[in-house]
DNA sequence: CGGAATATTGATTAACGTCAAGGCTCGTGG
DNA sequence: CCACGAGCCTTGACGTTAATCAATATTCCG
């Protein structure tokens, strides 16, 4: 079996973009009993308050995490793509202190706690690897927070999707300066704190800037130099190897 | 020596507030060997793009972790008491993406990677309440974006005063409902993406309807439960034992 | 005591939210 | 193949929150 074709592959290729893996880890991941299960839209993999017993892969398809505040409110903490384990905090946290959701149809795989403590006490290096990737996780909020607090719409949403490409590049799912990105306007707002129809205005002026065309989830960015400095982008937070 | 005069003493007390420690991890962290040392308010004691080699245990005073935008706009990231290592993630990630400062005079100590890795080799166990410390810290940030994306000035300062008051409590340092909270109304504007000025008038609106009391860095919350509700505070993304 | 930092106040303005309506797109079923 | 409806996008008018600007108090601290 090539490795590409692994049901394990996006895990090892994410964690690839930020530490260095050994052949034995590489196999060790390869090894792990994966059951790719397929999930509908706008479902709810884990929710509020949930004590889950297992983690949750991400193959193929976007997740995000979220809450539900008060008066119909809604704040979206991230979204995750391809090999990303959104929620990995499980194994140390009992209690989920938010959602996690599809926005479009996903594979994921449902491993168990158990399996995860085997693979990582018997890998401490794939255990520092996962470590790592919950700090990064942190650190990419840290990053939101400068924006929710301190950025304007328009540097707010460049800075937005400066992350999500770079972060699509980093595992190979970019195609030149075009990415999939199925969100809908109203999902990036509460992602940003705006209004949707705030939301609507900003990205007609970043189309008219130049800066980007966004068609039916089909996201071109069309200006690199010029996103990156309208939203004061500079990748060091995400933490990659490259 | 009494547990309490050992110089690791806040940061045991911490780790207790969040996961039960055996006996043999409570000597351990007492053998840390621990150099108490002052540093000054308004000092870095870490700097965006540093690679630090060590690690930072606050045993006293209050630290903050913030980051320079453009145009010379601040975001602050948290802060921390008496127990914490604002800088724990380093252990894995290499560079820093923001500076740590002390917001009053304060005592810490430097323990190197090195320590606190032998540390967590030898006691699995304390390495999950350190890794369980970061994922709890990174809860908290979410809580803080929701609260900068879509909570009013007046609610998300009642929730920002709710939590330092919890936290502080959780280790013992609450005093009723007091708490010794050193913060210029400037730096709550920094953390809670607000202006000065309407921190100011918010506060006053708070004292106003009777929720706390703040005269010089003495906070004293005059009716929990209306504070509470202001915030739409729930404290289980703390993820306390108690 | 004097200067700097911090808190307070008032007036004005900018950014963004809310409300309401209409248009576009796509999937579904007849 | 076309009609229909739901979800999403777009637009305009208006309201609100909070930022900004500019003074003036007050406190802190050497």
């Amino acid at each position: 079996m090539s490795p590409q074709s692994s049901p394990a592959y996006p895990l090892i290729r994410k964690l690839e973009s930020i530490y260095n893996l050994s052949s034995a880890e590489y196999e060790a991941l390869m090894a792990l009993p994966i059951l790719a299960r397929s999930i509908r839209p706008d479902q709810d993999i884990a929710r509020d308050h949930d004590r889950p017993s297992q983690c949750c892969i991400l193959l193929d398809g976007l997740l995000y995490r979220y809450k539900l505040l008060e008066e119909g409110k809604r704040q979206i903490f991230s979204f995750h793509i391809s090999g990303d384990i959104p929620d990995l905090q499980s194994l140390h946290l009992q209690v989920m202190d938010h959602n996690i959701g599809t926005v479009v149809s996903s594979v994921v795989a449902f491993v168990p706690h158990e399996t995860m403590n085997r693979l990582i006490d018997d890998h401490p290096r794939i255990r520092n690897a996962l470590w790592r990737d919950t700090l990064i996780e942190a650190a990419v909020f840290r990053e939101w927070m400068a924006g929710l607090g301190r950025r304007e719409a328009y540097g707010r949403i460049s800075h937005f999707i400066c992350e999500l490409f770079v972060r699509y590049q980093a595992i190979g799912l970019a195609n030149g300066y075009k990415v999939e990105l199925p969100l809908t306007q109203e999902k990036m707002g509460d992602a940003l704190g705006l209004s949707t129809v705030h939301v609507n205005r900003t990205l007609q002026a970043m189309r008219t800037d130049g800066l980007i065309r966004w068609y039916r989830g089909h996201l071109n960015i069309t200006d690199w130099s010029g996103l990156k400095k309208a939203g004061a982008f500079d990748a060091t937070y995400l933490h990659l190897r490259h």
